[in-house]
RNA sequence: GGGCGCUUAGCUCAGCUGGUUCAGAGCGUCUGCCUUACAAGCAGAGGGUCGGCGGUUCGAAUCCGUCAGCGCCCACCA
């Protein structure tokens, strides 16, 4: 037996599993006969690091896996990474500009080396670090976004929907990035409070003899070169006669027709709209209505175009504070106001974002909408929390069709190409690769002489999230190869894990590719985390500097202690408040788990000496105990109540296990323990790693391989799941009992400091113990000298209730009388309004009437209990009253 | 503007279909212990009219209504 160290010291332990494990493949999994389970990861940015929220998020991913693997299941948690174009290429750009170099001046091939370059650089850094975290993942399947494999299955998917009439190009409104240069879907932007002005401008009637003047409120002067109408509420009175005139823009100098809309708030501002339907949706909306002229004068880095005719080349912004000064000085600004609104911003570049006209890619949604939403209504796919249907219900109701296209290098090209017809218009021919391009294009413009010269490829790549929807699809080949075995067997997938933030990005998608290419539901439940929050509630970040570094933690606290940690207050879907202090308990536990092995395994063992009384009801009782646990963990794993599976399993090993059980069993020192007690002793330890190990996997592997000899090869994560048998609740109600004895005799050792070491007299007033064994482990644990049933109070002693039996310590000297009294006292008028408030119910006629025979019996049986109690409590009392 | 959720001990939260041990857990606090597994520990203790009001019911932390406060999501305001 070797010599343990005092406390447990994770940095031993730990990567001397994982490669144990990578060792001898137990991650890896391949089609068999058993059932499958199968998770695929929320593919986090390929150059990412690991944050909070990962950890989060990979721990419970670990923890439903392991779990998997324990019940005997064929368990598949595939890891990979995804591309993230505008996020990478973003990236890539800012490292390009510290060395000087602009994308513009680079071809679109030399760019992609540099992208390359920087992905291989910081690529599957992240990958690196689940490993830290204990992560089960098969890394032989370690799959990216952009290799070839699932790369040939987005374009062919575009091809596919492009085909049945799913996917179509047109003029639309988009959001547009300046910064990035591309337009993002209305999912990526996001909108924050902006501290502005309100700008009154004057709009002179046209030929109007008397002079008059329209005033315009607007937060975007900038834009009023772009101005093509402007608009009035036909029932605002106050504008009635602006109506069938026409208004000159300020400084522009261009007549505009004023027309009329329902859509004008005739509260808001003067009630008079500027109309520029090149730059807000609305206005477009007004323009295609009244046939209004679109002026777009914005190049695509947010200057100013030539077609506006003033302030070219400068930036939208500058000419804002230019352009209101020049109104100022020409007289035509009326006044200005301070304002705050609502201003969008790309998610990515934290740049406002510009409307803009363009030329885009769309997947027509109504479609992917209608198969998507029954399947959550009705459960097929669980969600939890639950409450989360109701956002996806709303958000597919609502659906818009979404934009894909987007204007970046990095990412998977559009395979769409453009050749011109013979009556010189364009044309578009959409296929998997050139050559078929070509075939398409021939075909379609009737012109056989076409040749691969005369076609263009659309410069834009598609947004990532069209690759990312195929994922639990493409990870198993499932679109360039259908029904090939490994689709067959681990699709549908099981859990997916991720955060409520992208149910609409990435979620509701998935299950739409799902059913378009497979026909079935990408996964059976979904779990939502929440998210990590510091202390105080924020959000963490890298601008708040608020956010711990993992790895730091695992290194502090080993993974073990971290993932406990946080898990014991992750509660399922609510936000978690991250502290320190969280893994600090899960690194204490950790050490509990370490001692009380080095107990066990310290243990001298006589295997001829047969297991004293106290042992036998020990082992009686803990066997019920975990019985009952195992079985209330199940339930509670089953249900993804994990934090509260894991308190089980923590108050089970601590309290009853550490602080009861072991108390039971320990031999007194220099003494043996009997082999009997012992063997149980260690096939309880043994049940508790395995219960632990899904969420500690290290420790558990660590101690379980001590426990006993191994086979090389051999694992703690296929040790099958104890088996939850019928709990024996006789035994488990008798032991509360017991340890409600044992409390009472520690509170009266504690309240007169007499030491554990002295020996006590206890005395069970005119009533027995409830079995040989329930006195054996009073014995043991209160430290009782002797044991009087049936025995007499003594006046003098310390006494109390356990349930209505009266025992009573008796202490020769230094009684505190008027405590004792004041107490008992206490505890008769506790007892006399609990009775009356009993009796008040049982004597209500209605009550009787209606309630279940079951709660009236309680209630009967409550009455009786407490007119015993207090009988005993008032004989207590007369006997200290007389001395 | 539309939707969802939250309010229980000093802090963070459990409490699932109303009824025994329904008022709980962890942390923190207080008291006593370096007792031969563990001071990252052991033993003991205190602490809440379950946000307010009203209703349903024999019975409400639990169901319904309403008010107040907080949070999130969506749409978006010139």
């Amino acid at each position: 037996m070797k010599e343990l160290a005092p406390k447990y010291d994770p940095s031993l332990v730990e990567q001397k599993w994982y490669d144990y494990w990578m060792e001898h493949k137990l991650f890896h999994s391949e089609p068999d006969a058993r059932e499958p389970y199968t998770i695929v990861i929320p593919p986090p940015n390929v150059t990412g690091v690991l944050h909070m929220g990962h950890m989060l998020n990979e721990t419970i991913q670990d923890i439903l896996v392991r779990r998997a693997r324990q019940e005997g299941k064929n368990a598949c948690w595939v890891p990979g990474t995804d591309h993230a174009s505008i996020s990478t290429e973003t990236k890539v750009i800012a490292k390009l500009a510290k060395e000087g170099i602009r994308k513009t001046d680079l071809t679109r091939e030399q760019f992609l080396e540099h992208a390359w370059d920087w992905t291989h650089h910081h690529g599957g850094i992240i990958l690196q670090q689940l490993r830290k975290l204990g992560a089960s993942c098969d890394w032989d399947r370690t799959a990216f976004t952009m290799d070839p494999e699932r790369s040939k299955a987005v374009i062919k998917v575009f091809v596919d929907l492009y085909n049945k009439g799913l996917i179509y190009r047109g003029l639309r409104m988009v959001n547009w990035d300046p910064a990035n240069r591309t337009a993002i879907s209305d999912d990526e932007v996001f909108y924050e409070q902006e501290q502005s002005k309100l700008y009154y401008l004057k709009y002179f009637v046209a030929d109007d003899p008397e002079g008059r003047y329209a005033v315009v409120a607007t937060t975007r002067p900038e834009t009023i070169m772009g101005d093509t109408a402007m608009c009035i509420n036909p029932k605002d009175p106050k504008n009635e006669w602006l109506k069938g005139k026409r208004v000159i823009v300020p400084l522009v100098g261009r007549e505009v027709p004023v027309i009329e809309d329902r859509y004008v708030d005739i509260e808001f501002g003067t009630g008079c709209l500027k109309v520029t339907p090149a730059h807000d949706k609305n206005d477009y909306m007004l323009g295609k209505k009244h046939n209004l002229e679109t002026i777009d004068i914005f190049n695509e880095d947010g200057t100013v175009a030539e077609v506006a005719g003033m302030y070219v080349g400068m930036d939208r912004f500058d000419v804002r504070r230019q352009i209101a000064m020049d109104l100022e000085a020409a007289g035509l600004m009326e006044k200005v106001e301070d304002y705050v609104n609502n201003v969008g911003l790309s998610e990515r570049t934290k740049v406002p974002i510009e409307p803009r006209l363009s030329m885009q890619w769309f997947v027509s949604m109504k479609h992917f909408a209608d198969i998507s939403l029954a399947p959550v209504m009705d459960d097929i796919i669980g969600f939890v929390p639950p409450k989360y249907k109701t956002t996806y219900r709303n958000w597919l109701e609502n659906i818009q069709d979404w934009c894909i296209s987007r204007q970046l290098w990095w990412g998977h090209r559009i395979p769409a190409w453009y050749y011109t017809n013979a009556d010189s218009s364009q044309g578009i021919a959409v296929a998997e690769n050139e050559e078929e391009a070509l075939e398409v294009a021939r075909r379609q413009s009737g012109n056989p002489e076409l040749q691969l010269s005369d076609l263009r490829r659309d410069e834009d790549a598609l947004d990532t999230w069209f690759s990312s929807w195929l994922w639990p699809i493409t990870l198993f080949d499932g679109i360039n190869n259908p029904g090939n075995p490994e689709i067959s067997y681990y699709y549908p997938t099981n859990t997916l894990v991720t955060g409520p933030d992208i149910i609409f990005f990435w979620v509701a998608r998935m299950i739409m590719a799902g059913y378009e290419y497979v026909g079935n539901y990408p996964f059976k439940n979904v779990y939502f985390t929440g998210i990590v929050r510091d202390s105080l509630g924020r959000k963490m970040s890298k601008s708040l500097g608020n956010s711990p570094d993992p790895l730091d933690l695992i290194a502090k606290y080993g993974a073990d202690g971290v993932r406990c940690g946080m898990m014991m207050a992750a509660p399922a879907g609510n936000d978690i408040l991250f502290d320190e202090k969280l893994c600090e308990n899960g690194r204490n536990f950790c050490n509990k788990i370490w001692n009380a092995f080095r107990l066990v395994n310290g243990w001298q063992v006589d295997n001829d000496a047969k297991a004293d009384t106290a042992s036998e009801q020990a082992m009686k009782w803990f066997a019920a105990k975990l019985a009952a646990a195992e079985a209330e963990v199940a339930d509670l794993i089953g249900k993804f109540r994990i934090s509260e599976a894991l308190n089980v399993i923590y108050r089970l090993f601590w309290d009853e296990f550490s602080s009861w059980y072991l108390e039971m069993v320990k031999p007194a020192w220099g003494a043996a323990i009997s082999g009997r007690a012992y063997r149980a002793t260690q096939s309880y330890f043994d049940a508790l790693l395995r219960l632990l190990h899904p969420f500690m996997p290290f420790i558990t592997e660590e101690l379980w391989q001590n426990l006993d000899d191994r086979r090389p090869g051999e694992s703690i994560m296929y040790a099958p799941l104890p088996q939850p048998e019928a709990a024996d609740d006789a035994i488990l109600v008798e032991m509360e009992q017991t340890k409600e004895i044992v409390t009472a005799v520690r509170g009266v050792r504690a309240k007169r400091n007499i030491p554990q070491k002295e020996a006590l007299e206890l005395r069970v007033v005119s009533a027995s113990l409830a079995s040989p064994g329930q006195a054996a482990v009073v014995t043991r644990l209160a430290n009782t000298s002797k044991i009087v049933e049936n025995g007499q109070k003594d006046a003098t002693g310390a006494s109390f209730l356990v349930g209505t039996t009266e025992f009573c310590v008796p202490l020769a000297d230094n009684i505190d009388l008027d405590a004792e009294r004041a107490k008992i006292h206490k505890d008769i008028k506790y007892y006399e309004g609990f009775l009356a408030s009993v009796q008040k119910k049982l004597s209500n006629e209605r009550f009787v009437a209606k309630a279940p025979a079951a709660v009236i019996d309680a209630e009967r049986r409550k009455l009786s209990d407490a007119e015993t109690k207090l009988a005993t409590l008032r004989q207590a009392l007369a006997a200290i009253s007389d001395r």
